[in-house]
DNA sequence: TCCTGCGGGTTTA
DNA sequence: TAAACCCGCAGGA
């Protein structure tokens, strides 16, 4: 082939539109899925590859009927944040991911801040002329085509991941605050109105099932193989029990709901079993979880990190906690769950299980304290387990702003990084 | 309970 | 006419 044709060819490949009667299907390089995809951007997947298959996005995006059965499209809702604007220490903010079915919306934003119990407000995208950005799809032969329209002009709320495991660990918590205040008020115990368990009398023990890696004789530490599943991670990183921990069906460490929505992602992200190595070019499909995982653990979605170790996608944009203990954190047995939570207020639910609040606070914070990644980062295939621990300090503090936006994702793309870009990412860990 | 996709219908520029 | 938006429904997790 001419390298002139070859040129011309490539402006057709490029210059398509969502609109097109006919789309390129000469396609020599797709994409690796986006998961922020911002700007006025355009991407041809893979018609294998899962995250496009679903339409994915770590916007909050919903769908929009353009009345045209063969385009999906899909526009952003924005972020919802702290009405007061607050921040948590280190200047976190609070970048909620918006309820995509309209009730489930309104009732979160009746819902308040899990920081300070400020009402919640819903920062619309206007990103695109004034009107949300939208995302459009189209399945055209062995191809997906992506296109974006519009910039978005507000922060990344959560991810759709994180938003689910949030309320997973809140309905489980909630779960375990019930079970053990039953346990706790035996045949005999009386029920006193207002009376408080203390977190001692819990079989919820996240001292007890918390294995830090290399202190005393953790899994890691007793050289037990390292390749957690984020799924464990997941637990480890709000202070619960590790396989064993799940698989013994007296563990104290939660509902069995927990793991298996862990379990799910885990086996989302890993393809089902062990981490695979990397798709050659081309062959996307079930590796695209793994890619944008690998992509997100090494980029911590927070491409500042102080010590640049990578994390998991979970703890940043829209994580409220503080993890510093409370004052009484140091005697974790006197603490009381609180009958009424501090947080709810009236005409305000709570958004986190604030009776564990402070349990979590302080059960992670100490984990922090206690270690620090090292220097060399591990990737996640060494292991991922570490990134959860090392996920908790790292945090968006910064506005996505458009004049000084660093995106990894675009910056990656510019890049023209492959397959290899997992790898490459993971060597430049220790250097960030 | 919520997400997702679909589609009928309305409003507005 | 196109685009945005509202709403309800169904299937699925």
């Amino acid at each position: 082939m001419e390298p002139e044709d070859f040129e011309s060819e490539d402006k057709d490949i490029l210059n398509w539109d969502i609109n097109d009667v006919k789309l390129p299907q000469d396609v020599k390089k797709i994409d690796w899925f986006q998961e922020w995809p911002d700007s006025y951007e355009k991407y041809i997947y893979s018609s294998e590859d899962r995250s496009a298959q679903r339409h994915l996005s770590s916007w909050a995006m919903r769908n929009t009927n353009n009345h045209n059965s063969r385009i999906l499209k899909k526009s952003c809702l924005g972020v919802v944040v702290c009405s007061r604007d607050c921040s948590a220490k280190e200047g976190r903010k609070l970048y909620l991911r918006p309820a995509i079915c309209d009730k489930a919306r309104q009732k979160q934003q009746r819902k308040c801040c899990p920081n300070c119990d400020g009402p919640l407000k819903l920062i619309p995208c206007r990103g695109h002329g004034g009107f949300p950005v939208t995302n459009f799809w189209r399945h055209e032969g062995r191809f997906i085509f992506f296109q974006s329209k519009g910039e978005h002009d507000h922060p990344k709320p959560e991810t759709k991941l994180e938003a689910e495991a949030r309320r997973t660990i809140k309905k489980a918590h909630v779960a375990s605050s019930s079970i053990s205040l039953k346990l706790n008020r035996g045949p005999e115990a009386k029920s006193v109105p207002g009376e408080a368990p203390s977190w001692g009398n819990l079989n919820w023990s996240f001292q007890e099932s918390l294995h830090l890696p290399g202190g005393d004789g953790g899994p890691l530490a007793a050289g037990i193989p390292q390749q957690k599943s984020p799924g464990e991670c997941f637990l480890k990183s709000y202070g619960l029990g590790g396989a064993s921990d799940l698989a013994d069906p007296t563990s104290t460490v939660g509902p069995a709901e927990l793991y298996e929505k862990c379990k799910v992602s885990s086996a989302r992200i890993y393809g089902g079993g062990d981490l695979l190595q990397p798709p050659v070019a081309g062959v996307l499909s079930d590796y695209s979880d793994l890619q944008t995982w690998n992509k997100n653990a090494a980029l911590g979605r927070n491409p500042l990190n102080d010590n640049g170790c990578p994390s998991y996608a979970f703890p940043q944009a829209g994580w409220p906690y503080d993890f510093s203990p409370p004052p009484n954190a140091l005697d974790p047995l006197s603490q009381q769950i609180p009958v009424e939570p501090p947080s709810a207020k009236a005409g305000c639910l709570p958004l986190w299980p604030t009776p564990g609040a402070d349990l979590y606070e302080e059960k992670v914070h100490m984990d922090f304290n206690s270690y620090y990644p090292p220097a060399t980062c591990h990737s996640p295939q060494e292991d991922p387990f570490l990134f959860a621990y090392t996920s908790y300090p790292h945090h968006q503090y910064s506005l996505p702003g458009k004049s000084g936006k660093w995106n990894f994702d675009e910056e990656m793309r510019y890049m023209s990084l492959d397959h290899y870009n997992n790898e490459m990412l993971l060597n430049l860990c220790p250097l960030r």
